[in-house]
DNA sequence: AAAGCCTATTCAAACGTTTGCAGTTATCCA
DNA sequence: TGGATAACTGCAAACGTTTGAATAGGCTTT
């Protein structure tokens, strides 16, 4: 940009002084004569001087830039991490920058590539529904630079993570529903590479374990693209096919939590008479559908925040990768609503 | 970080070559033999190299790297924007630093700041709520630094923005409630220093006049946090402090016709029978509740992405500010669902 | 065989900072 | 008064890249 920014030159050349005299004054180091030092701030002032980042980037090869690739912005859990991710980042001085893989594999590669020209000193992910194997992230690793993976981890032994309780929240949300006497229960589930749906579903059926009725595999119904109007379909047909009608729907989403309700109320049932709902994330809108949808809760804000805290210790050196497991769980907490409660 | 990437001096020295040699060989400048240039590329591929970016930023004084500073991720809206921008930045080669501001003006001015030493290119601003005075923007905007607002947009004269027919929206919708039958129709309205909020105020006061009623300032209540619960509380007392109950509701926003909605329903009103409801910005939620609710539908990704390209374009110098009005405003569309329908 | 001219390459400065080291004063003490 | 010491300040290199100008050969031309 043109914006003709004044340098530590400028101020050099105004008051007659050395570029290394008017850098050591600004950053108050002794041996500069306090009068020195005020003339140079005040004539920086007057400059209105900011250091340039860039310059301070190159020279210490740190950029004070860390770089977040997520799946999509659109989408209330990720932009409340975001926002999370942003505040830790901002108070301690560290910008953001941010791109989103659409779920594709090879944005996912590019954005990494782009970001280590950018001399990110570290990077947050949350990986794409297309990646399977993680050599990408691996050999990065291995180099010693900071990733932190958060909700979406990969299987990679020593891989600093941030996730939520997906099985105890799938667990306690499962639990809540026998406890309110349904007992024919299905699971609307996600695609199965994620590790969060293997949790979510691993709670769910261990809930029902505990309270002696054996997981049915025909009861778990794939809902890989988490929309509510596949959801709405799929249910619909659930509710003909089965030999005994569901009384209770745990989703592993919100989405298709309230897809599954339209469905129920479509098909002439009463949520939650007639079926129990128990959604997955507790979205904005969870207050909002009728009945309200009972949800857990996932602590979005606070994994921003904490795997960015995580990220920027590794950075500053705080702690080696190596060294302790610093993984992180963060806990769910289920909300109970109108939905699942009769 | 310690990543030991592959400079040009590293590629010059295996080689024996001197930098400048290697530099433009990568670059296929002419006057270098295509016998050095195939020795230097395939070096650069074994050593992997890729360019800092920093260096170059240093070097052009152009970052290839854009600001994007709003009031809140978290934001249907705003997430579906910064898709948009995402999308068109990095298919044209730059990068996007984001912050948001929480709606605090403060953080807007340290946020330029920031991004300014950074050397940023150009930047894209809703600005906060707390905004009132410009000054901030309009002392860059005359250095020539590249701003496009976009949304909230202040009343500088040659700003370049970005925003959707509020004014059309508002209108569009309370023509459709007056066409349904509605007549005594209030206003949830927003922060009364938004442009989208006078602009929308003024479509709903048009559609009214031309349809022969005078628009009542009793009727316009203010619902300025925007959230359900707000509107919950001000829809409640509505329904019964006016002298005539209103029987149709146009709101600013999703989350507080919702918040109406909720309210009617609790008050014993039917929807849309006794009361029709219009929102404002079809969040997803606006298909999932009961009923569904008649939106107006703003196209966000779009406006991200156009923003952007005008940012670019003017980065780019594809044209200068001061020669035509770049200022684009998008069509938005109402969205019938069954809450204003009877 | 000298002058001219390509061609291929290198030099060196620049972008804005930081920082180890060296240099310049003034001040103090003997 | 000379030398040591302290107190300031300046020099120059470095981070990785680009780029105008300079240079070194080799080849043509007359």
């Amino acid at each position: 940009m043109k914006l003709e920014q004044a340098t530590i030159k400028d101020i050099a050349r105004e008051l007659n002084l050395s570029a290394s005299t008017v850098s050591r004054a600004l950053k108050n180091y002794p041996g500069i004569s306090s009068e020195t030092k005020r003339k140079v701030k005040a004539m920086a002032e007057k400059l209105n001087y900011r250091p340039n980042a860039i310059a301070l980037s190159l020279r210490h090869s740190r950029s004070f830039t860390i770089g977040v690739i997520i799946p999509e912005v659109v989408h209330f859990f990720f932009s409340t991490v975001i926002s999370g991710i942003e505040e830790e980042a901002f108070s301690r001085g560290y910008n953001v920058i941010l791109t989103q893989t659409n779920e594709k594999l090879i944005r996912e590669k590019s954005s990494i590539d782009t970001m280590l020209s950018n001399q990110i000193d570290g990077v947050l992910i949350s990986y794409s529904k297309e990646t399977t194997e993680f050599g990408h992230f691996s050999s990065l690793l291995e180099k010693g630079f900071p990733i932190v993976f958060f909700d979406r981890v990969p299987e990679i032994p020593k891989a600093i993570t941030v996730t939520v309780d997906d099985f105890g929240g799938a667990y306690s949300a499962t639990k809540h529903l026998l406890n309110q006497g349904f007992s024919r229960i299905v699971h609307l589930a996600g695609p199965p590479n994620l590790k969060i749906s293997q949790e979510r579903l691993r709670g769910y059926q261990a809930a029902l374990r505990d309270h002696g009725i054996e997981p049915d595999p025909a009861w778990v119904v794939p809902c890989f693209l988490g929309t509510d109007q596949e959801a709405q379909q799929v249910t619909t047909k659930l509710l003909h096919s089965l030999p005994q009608r569901p009384d209770g729907i745990f989703s592993h989403n919100d989405m298709t939590a309230v897809g599954a309700m339209m469905a129920c109320k479509a098909a002439g049932l009463r949520v939650p008479q007639d079926v129990g709902i128990v959604g997955f994330s507790n979205w904005q809108f969870c207050s909002m559908v009728d009945p309200t949808l009972s949800s857990v809760y996932q602590p979005g804000f606070e994994m921003g925040v904490k795997s960015t805290a995580l990220l920027l210790d590794w950075i500053e050196k705080k702690f080696k990768p190596e060294e302790a497991d610093k993984s992180v769980i963060l806990d769910t907490e289920l909300i109970v609503r109108k939905s699942s409660v009769r």
